[in-house]
DNA sequence: CGATTCCATGGAATCGATTCCAAGCCATCG
DNA sequence: CGATGGCTTGGAATCGATTCCATGGAATCG
């Protein structure tokens, strides 16, 4: 009834439990009658060997756990796809862990995955340098941080720069004639939700769109946060003809925000999303999203702990991210907004 | 450097390791001025438990498996996350494994659980009693079958009654005009596969629609097995004007097939899926769905788990699906196929 | 042929936390 | 006043696999 020990096993073969023990991890000191007779009654037993009890012996675990923001948000449901994928190639196992955007969920987890002694993890990390993330730190784990980053805390990581997305993205948008743009931040506790407003910031500048601050609106990156930062939107005295999110699950409550209102998007006003999921291209209308390598992302931030774990210090990768237009975006902006609203008595700041 | 041990807590307390064991692990017989000293030298230390010598020694590990078939399918994704939170209420942390719709894969990760000692698993089994599972059974491991389950294999489960749902969809076709009905089916090796192939051609036979079986083509429940699908329906001298597909991801497949031969869904030919996610409503058309409670369908298989480690026999849970009507599928079957087909010169089985 | 090396092997210690068991202490009771 | 009982405490064994160290036998070399 209790599962066989490595002890039975070498009862079963005639030998001690160490020989048992070198024939079952390949250590080459072991004779081939010792090997097949060991081998032979693990196999009788469905020996399964106790990774608590190797892992406390040896002092690693052979796991890794992966911290994401939001197991539901399709960028984190791939990543940990391939995180998962890539880490098992290297042979270790991963503890999906999932903040759900919380930083006391994201200390819980942290808690566990330190307690069960990880050989490494790797998260996306909520707030700024919370105390898990210090412990982590201080305690000398391997540590990968992926797509956000923590000030001050100095740690490998891979993020997207957000920069040339945005930037293209705002250029598609003024090239079609859009001056105001409304914009859906995110959280300015994680670093992409700072980032990626600094460079929309910086793009409209280049592009000579209005800059008013009215049109930035902050969300969480959750669903509910997207409709919201556009119902306020659309109460502005002088809305926007173009809204940008910072991330595809706002735009997803953008959209079905300006769906219930009957405003229509790609014709009424356009939307763009940070992200491109694959959902975006049957959707009504098919979304712009800005694209950047889910893939690439994952496959990085696992060579890159494994690289801390083998004692080096790697260098940051940085991802590129382009746009990807489609129907959402792809038309002329209207003469005058269909939303209805007082005549620009005072046009301010809007260049001939 | 190294992780502080229970018996640095003792030293700097000035107790023994039993008692700093016992006041750590909240054992009432510790007088106040032991426990006061205790915990500030656990606070003093930083000191984190090693799990794994704690799980050696008693005989469990606070955690559970889930296995779940395809992390990026959104209706497993929602599924982890639900059984996660519902573990973490109980006190127990999930290791989630993701089998790829492989058995393989699958295998693979069951015997890592079985290595690491968890006390028990929740599986959306592959195949049919694949050597793993049967493992897990025979060794007495508190298992519960969740969305899927194995013939001939006794473990509680938690299933959705595909019956209802199925037939309300047929009733909906039927009832706008539809004969032929096209059915992208799960995979054979799947429970859920089988039960939704056999309670659609019940519903067809309730309905006195066409029974061809050229009209069933079988994919594997991912993307690309929809289009494929949807491909071989195409080509049928008499096909279908309404497209039912057993999960949402073939959905999506045919979907995009449909849309790249530019037939027009909702118009041309109707679309229904099993599953009911949040991104059908968004797409174009809004997708007719199948739903079930994820949230539900979860908790219980946490209730049921623990139920079984308790010891007890729980009984397994089916729970009801129900159609929920979009514009993919709310029109009038057309006069005659858009598709191009031959004129039906010898209109087979075809009740006037 | 004796001595040195090499190799396979077993005994025992070890990893860190828990828990059984025995002992010590104080208080209460007969 | 001695004894019994209730508490707290420490020593030591334990969980299962790994690994250091020593040993015995075979093989090789001078």
């Amino acid at each position: 009834m209790d599962p066989a020990t490595i002890r039975d096993v070498a009862a079963l073969a005639g030998v001690s439990a160490a020989t048992a023990s070198r024939v079952l991890s390949g250590n080459p000191a072991t004779s081939p009658a010792a090997r097949a007779r060991v081998e032979h009654a693990a196999r009788e037993l469905d020996f399964r060997p106790n990774a608590q009890a190797r892992a406390l012996r040896r002092t690693r675990s052979d796991s890794i756990g992966l911290l994401v923001s939001d197991v539901r948000n399709p960028f984190f449901a791939d990543l940990a796809h391939t995180v998962e994928q890539a880490a098992l190639e290297a042979g270790y196992v991963t503890l999906l862990g999932n903040a759900n955007e919380s930083e006391q969920q994201q200390d819980r987890y942290l808690d566990t995955l330190i307690s069960r002694r990880v050989d490494g993890v790797i998260v996306a990390p909520q707030g700024d340098g919370s105390s898990s993330i210090a412990t982590l730190v201080a305690r000398g784990i391997p540590t990968v941080f992926v797509d956000r980053t923590v000030p001050g805390v100095d740690v490998p990581s891979v993020t997207t720069d957000s920069d040339a997305g945005l930037r293209e993205a705002v250029a598609h948008l003024a090239g079609h004639g859009h001056r105001r743009v409304g914009y859906i931040a995110g959280p300015p506790t994680a670093s992409t939700g700072r980032e990626r407003l600094a460079a929309h910031t910086r793009a409209l500048a280049e592009h000579g769109l209005d800059a008013d601050p009215a049109l930035v609106v902050s969300g969480d990156f959750q669903a509910a946060s997207g409709s919201a930062a556009v119902r306020s939107l659309l109460e502005l005295a002088h809305p926007p003809t173009a809204i940008l999110a910072a991330d595809s699950l706002m735009a997803v409550g953008a959209v079905r925000q300006l769906q219930e209102r009957g405003i229509r998007i790609g014709v009424d006003v356009a939307v763009v999303a940070f992200d491109d999921i694959e959902w975006f291209s049957l959707m009504n209308p098919p979304l712009t999203g800005i694209a950047h390598s889910v893939e690439a992302m994952g496959r990085a931030a696992v060579r890159l702990l494994l690289a801390v774990m083998a004692g080096e210090r790697p260098d940051p990768v940085r991802l590129p991210s382009s746009l990807v237009p489609r129907a959402s975006s792809d038309f002329a902006v209207p003469a005058r907004p269909v939303v209805a609203v007082p005549p620009p008595s005072t046009p301010r700041e809007q260049p001939s």
